[in-house]
DNA sequence: AACTATTTATAAGA
DNA sequence: TTCTTATAAATAGTT
């Protein structure tokens, strides 16, 4: 609804990103309050811009959403000890940091980086797993632009019947 | 929009109320996720219908917005709540939540899975940088076997060497 | 921040 | 419920 159709995909150009989000959100929370409204709802919306700032909304209160989401999905009933809680979130930051770590070595493996100490076996293993990817890539791209190509030929037959029909207009049979 | 310009306020007819509300929170969800996705926000929608019905939409998960909503609002309170400790452990799994999402997404690119949305020029750039990490690893594995080929040669003329001055001290000279 | 040409959502009707 | 369609509302691109 604008001056032209978009696709839904991540906006590369941040200030136009930055606008969207901004005119969006706006538009999102008005349609969140009729919703409640209207339809009688309780609502709530909890929005995390890429910067990373909270928005939110709810016609009661965010607290009472959460909680009565809390409840219904019996998830609340953990946190009654506070030294339990504590032990939570520490297994849950070191679980976090072990993934970190090794998607970081993953990545920078898959980089071509970070090497050495590899055996032959290990290197083989991740030349063939590039290899894959490096298929499963050229395969994407070659069918877009078979798709592309297929359509600018079907466009070429349409203007020439179109051309074929002004022939026969102009000269008669 | 629609046939006739209506007034938010709770709708009587609880028919047109259940179809209204059915049609808006489609609508709603739809405008949640292309938020999500255009300007790479992290959304959360709870929706309680006035049955009680629950509805839910996120991006990432309800899971994962309620958390970084909780840990958020808590680290706002620090006055209120001074479970220094508490929040520390929270901010950190934050943080290291938010590395793993990069990495994973950044990961799954490489390994070519996820390209769904991407442009020719983008499948382009990950295939130059998926054959040059191919580059890197092809180099490496055959250093590393051109040196085990050199070494067992050395080896070999070692032995060779040992032999001979066995040979000597065995026949003389 | 406004403007406005278009697209999109949806109220009412079927 | 589901579809249709006239109209209201949202918004993309522009200024």
């Amino acid at each position: 609804m604008g001056r032209g159709k978009i696709v839904i995909r991540r906006i590369d150009n941040s200030t136009s990103r930055q606008v969207t989000f901004s005119k969006r959100k706006k538009g999102l929370i008005t349609k969140t309050k009729e919703l409640a409204i209207l339809c009688d709802a309780e609502v709530g919306l909890v929005i995390f811009s890429s910067t990373g700032k909270l928005y939110e909304f709810a016609i009661s209160s965010m607290k009472s959403v959460v909680e009565r989401y809390n409840s219904l999905k019996e998830e609340h009933q953990q946190f009654l000890n506070p030294s339990l809680e504590d032990k939570f979130w520490q297994r849950k930051t070191a679980i976090l940091r072990q993934q970190v770590q090794d998607l970081q070595g993953n990545h920078r493996q898959l980089r071509g980086e970070q090497l050495y100490g590899l055996r032959v076996e290990e290197l083989q293993n991740l030349e063939n797993k590039l290899e894959m990817s490096l298929k499963g890539v050229r395969m994407k791209k070659e069918r877009i632009l078979t798709d592309e190509i297929q359509e600018l030929s079907r466009r070429g037959n349409l203007i020439h019947q179109e051309n074929l029909e002004l022939c026969r207009k102009v000269y008669g049979n």
